[in-house]
RNA sequence: GGGGCGGUAGCUCAAUUGGUUAGAGUACCGGCCUGUCACGCCGGUGGUUGCGGGUUCGAGUCCCGUCCGCCUCGCCA
């Protein structure tokens, strides 16, 4: 076999007159005739354009040469000269190709289904993309996200090793948890009836090594969750997850906001300054949402004292109601210069949509300068001076209303205020708006069960002084949890965990997890707690959503080798399937419905 | 589990109100071409219209069911 000399993006003029030999696929061929046939190389590093010369190679070369097609595999060794015909701008190594005077073709392809052409992959389905997933890596912008995350796994990796921290691998054959995702789950072959789960998280596993004296832990995990996947979700998902001993909420802000601070520099060459701090709660208010996008406005005020000085049944029903967030609220934000850019189609289609998220509608009127005109101008017309002073309104301004609990105005007006800014492309696409979300509640209420959930998880610990509200009014208790967000894209999240017994079985009673049922599934946990264990915390990235961000796609699977559907299909290996019944004999397992058929 | 969009040649798409033998580009096959680079020119092959029923003289088109893909609500501690 012929031994490449260098890869496909390599050669320039300078090595004119030098012998080189390549392998790679066929990218394209262009047969001139039975004397002269043009191959663009290609391997992982670009493209080099080949010419097989009657004038310049082997006549038998030339010959075979003419039956190559797409995909095939080939080696090739030749002399690198400047182009004849004029150089090719488009590629690196447009300037030069190499005269072929051996040739070996290492595996002929069948005629591909798919070509591995960017500009063809934006216009194929996905589907016939991801069932030919081999052919569609080769692409050269699924080798450079490829390249990307394995950068980023590097740099990660570096960056942790020089803080002193130990990467250590945990198990994915652990034990099914109460509370938080749907866990995959393993049978036992030799524990008839038992089952493993696979992690959600190594989140129990880490804490444990903060216990066992390792003090500083990285890992790069993969982590389960049998939940609906979306557009940024698969169910099989990577984090860059890490635990430190000794440290406050301080200091895992300091080290991850150093790690994604240098990491976009060195990614992407760019400064993210100073990441800044928002609380839950402002960003819940401003934004109404978690996870706020700082790159535009469209800030929401609530306006329920103006609201309840109005006969408008909408406002005024809706603070009647309550939720366990209290009673119903008005928000309200302004479009500058929405009466503009917003057509009736569009705020009616608001309206409708919104229901997605529980809310009836979106009330809406414009400003007049010193009043309000259609929609719902007329009811609040008595209020209209303080709610232009509230919002800052100016004239031509359309003004979007939700009106209803906390909980549903909130989110219905968060949405709104992102579907808004889309729609008219408000959005600097150059901008990085990071933000760390802190002082989260240690808990919300969960409405079926009138039980308290634990917002982050039930190992998050109270910030510090809060413990006491864990007594007497746990709903207003703040947890020492914290989540980084950039341009509205939640990217990581973790908090300081509890570290002493007393506090977590207190908070395991708060959620209703009885002291046996704790035992039961947390007992390893709370027994290690007893046995020494330092104040922790940590956190864990999403390494799957920084490589999008970071490549720029907004869509999970173009950033995973090979990714599930939104079924949980791999539609390349065609997993699930069917399994043996002897399989499921020696697992001790018995379906309830047909086997599939495959 | 709910809502929305989609499925026609290997790929991307078209096909009037239900109406002749389902077309085009590209890929593929054959021929021509010594400077192309999305090479070009000429000719050709290629279809279970996702699948199963139904309505009809007649279904890619209408109806029912089902499968698959994408977006989304629920879900994702």
């Amino acid at each position: 076999m012929l031994k490449r000399t260098h890869h496909c993006n390599e050669l320039r003029t300078a090595h004119e007159g030098e012998t080189a030999t390549l392998a790679g696929w066929v990218n394209t061929y262009r047969e001139h005739s039975k004397s002269l046939v043009f191959i663009d190389l290609r391997d992982r590093h670009g493209l080099t354009q080949v010419v097989f010369d009657l004038a310049d190679s082997p006549a038998d070369i030339v010959d075979v040469a003419q039956g190559l097609r797409r995909e095939d595999v080939i080696a090739i060794r030749g002399l690198i000269r400047k182009r004849g015909g004029g150089a090719n701008p488009k590629l690196d190594t447009g300037e030069i190709e190499v005269v072929a005077t051996e040739l070996e073709v290492l595996n002929k392809a069948e005629t591909p289904p798919i070509l591995p052409d960017d500009q063809e992959a934006e216009k194929m389905g996905e589907e016939v993309r991801l069932r030919n997933r081999y052919i569609d890596l080769r692409r050269p912008k699924m080798q450079r996200i490829l390249e990307t995350r394995s950068r980023i796994a590097q740099f990660t990796r570096a960056y942790f090793h020089q803080r002193d921290f130990l990467e250590i691998e945990t198990p994915l054959l652990i034990k099914s948890t109460p509370e938080g995702a749907r866990d995959f789950v393993v049978p036992s072959r030799l524990e008839a009836g038992s089952w493993y789960a696979l992690p959600q998280s190594p989140q129990l596993f880490k804490q444990i090594l903060m216990i066992a004296g390792c003090d500083r832990y990285i890992q790069i995990p993969k982590c389960l969750r049998d939940e609906d996947p979306r557009a940024d979700r698969q169910a099989e998902f990577t984090q860059i997850d890490l635990e430190m001993s000794f440290i406050d909420q301080e200091d895992v802000l300091d080290t991850m906001g150093g790690f994604a601070t240098e990491l976009w520099k060195e990614t992407l060459g760019v400064d993210i300054g100073e990441i800044p701090r928002m609380t839950w709660h402002e960003a819940m208010e401003t934004y109404g949402i978690d996870r706020p996008d700082l790159r535009f406005g469209l800030e929401i005020s609530d306006i329920s004292d103006l609201a309840a000085k109005t006969d408008f049944k909408v406002f005024t029903g809706a603070m009647e109601k309550t939720s366990p967030m209290g009673s119903g609220v008005v928000k309200a934000f302004r479009v500058p210069g929405g009466v503009e850019k917003l057509t009736r189609k569009m705020t009616d289609g608001y309206s409708e949509w919104v229901k997605t998220f529980g809310a009836g509608g979106v009330p809406t009127t414009k400003c007049t300068g010193d009043g309000f005109e259609s929609g719902v101008g007329r009811f609040v017309e008595p209020i209209a001076a303080e709610l232009i002073e509230r919002l800052g309104c100016e004239k031509g301004d359309t003004v979007f209303f939700a009106a209803d609990t906390w909980e549903v105005a909130t989110r219905a007006i968060g949405e709104l205020r992102i579907r808004i800014a889309r729609d008219l492309d408000l959005i600097d696409h150059d901008a990085w708006r990071f933000v760390w979300v802190v002082d989260f509640p240690m808990f919300e209420l969960d409405e079926e069960s009138n039980r308290w959930v634990a917002l982050h998880h039930p190992f998050t610990a109270p910030k510090p002084g809060q413990e006491g509200l864990l007594e007497t009014d746990p709903g207003k208790c703040i947890s020492a949890g914290y989540d980084l967000v950039v341009n509205g894209s939640e990217i990581g999240g973790g908090s300081i965990r509890i570290h002493r017994p007393d506090v977590q079985q207190k908070v395991f009673d708060l959620i209703g997890l009885s002291p046996d049922e704790a035992e039961a599934k947390f007992g390893f946990l709370l027994r290690a707690l007893k046995h020494g264990a330092p104040p922790h915390g940590g956190i864990a990235f999403g390494l799957d959503r920084l490589v999008m961000h970071i490549v720029g796609t907004d869509n999970i699977r173009d950033v995973i080798a090979f990714p599930k559907t939104q079924s949980g299909g791999d539609l390349m290996i065609d997993a699930p399937s069917a399994i043996d019944d002897a399989q499921l004999v020696e697992l001790n397992v018995r379906s309830t419905v047909p086997a599939p058929t495959a």
